[in-house]
DNA sequence: AAATCGGGCAACCGCGCGCAG
DNA sequence: CCTGCGCGCGGTTGCCCGATT
């Protein structure tokens, strides 16, 4: 049952390419192209396994391969598309003509990353680090902060408070959202569908235009804003808080929000419904368990729950 | 001149998914 | 329907080579 094995992988070269390796695969792909890589090293006379010719060859032997330094505005692309997709090195590559994942994953890997913090931006979350750091300081340290005041039984501000404290969840974690890349086994990669922002919950209207549809190209080639701004004053005059967002932007792929403020703080809420030392066996254990008591309280308001945070 | 260190990069490893048998 | 390989991917390793001591 099944297929016969790819190769004898107790006899199989590894290690370094020679130019004769080389020349052999090149000879043989040149003439033949590249079809089942299983069977190419023993029709080309390697002793090779077929999955490390393919990678020298699509690395290195490939025609058209760019082997000079990259340039700035490569960099500039690389940079904007991992803030957008992340570490999706082969989408990232393949919208660089003439680069392979490879490259682009060792040039961000040896180069962008280190450049990039000593900008004083993290290269993983694009955010200025010491941004990072507050937010996770206020995670941290829920008892340094002042409680808010005094709950109220108002379902407008809990449910503002939910949405804040969602926000600055996304805000301090960077949760990434899947922002419907195309699977990489699929070759329809020309479309997908961009999904509604699990946790958070729903914008006011009119704004609100989701299902939001959009192409991959169109999403390469202009970014990922779809113009869900929620002005400042429009969350205040919303909910009548004294709460502000500075946006709502899926901007760079990330749900970019503005931090939050005075009351109603991630750190503020989550100290506010257990009271103070009652602790949770992880933090997203107390992020459920105040969901639930906000359940039970406001039966109104929607449940997420952790499937929603991963 | 030799030893050590560190950066860059090619290649390998292991995983998930699709599909052949 | 089940098994197991092919393929493509991201993460990691290890070698090579130039810089430094």
């Amino acid at each position: 049952m099944g297929r016969p094995p790819c190769c004898d992988k107790a006899n199989v070269k590894k290690g370094p390419w020679t130019a004769d390796e080389d020349a052999k695969l090149l000879a043989y792909t040149s003439t033949h192209g590249i079809g089942n890589w299983t069977s190419v090293p023993q029709k080309a006379g390697l002793k090779r396994c077929g999955k490390s010719c393919r990678l020298r060859y699509t690395n290195y032997l490939r025609p058209n391969l760019k082997h000079e330094n990259f340039t700035p505005e490569e960099e500039e692309h690389i940079v904007t598309l991992h803030a957008m997709i992340g570490s999706r090195w082969s989408i990232i590559a393949n919208s660089l003509p003439g680069r392979t994942d490879n490259d682009v994953k060792n040039y961000w890997n040896t180069k962008l990353s280190k450049k990039l913090s000593q900008s004083g931006i993290d290269p993983v979350t694009h955010r200025p680090i010491s941004d990072v750091m507050l937010s996770i300081h206020r995670l941290s340290h829920p008892q340094s902060l002042p409680l808010p005041s005094s709950p109220s039984s108002s379902s407008t501000i809990n449910a503002t408070k939910t949405t804040t404290f969602n926000r600055e969840l996304k805000n301090a974690f960077l949760i990434k959202p899947n922002i419907g890349v195309p699977h990489h086994n699929t070759s329809s990669a020309s479309s997908f569908t961009m999904p509604t922002p699990p946790l958070l919950p729903p914008l006011p209207p009119p704004a609100q235009t989701s299902p939001l549809e959009t192409t991959w190209t169109d999403f390469l080639v202009d970014g990922c804003d779809f113009g869900e701004n929620v002005a400042s004053s429009e969350v205040k005059k919303e909910n009548n808080v004294a709460a502000t967002c500075e946006s709502w932007t899926i901007g760079h792929g990330w749900y970019d929000c503005g931090m939050l403020y005075e009351e109603g703080s991630c750190s503020n809420f989550l100290a506010s419904g257990s009271g103070e030392g009652e602790e949770s066996s992880s933090f997203v254990d107390a992020i459920l368990d105040h969901d639930k008591e906000m359940a039970s309280e406001f039966p109104q308001l929607p449940i997420c729950d952790s499937s929603d945070f991963f």
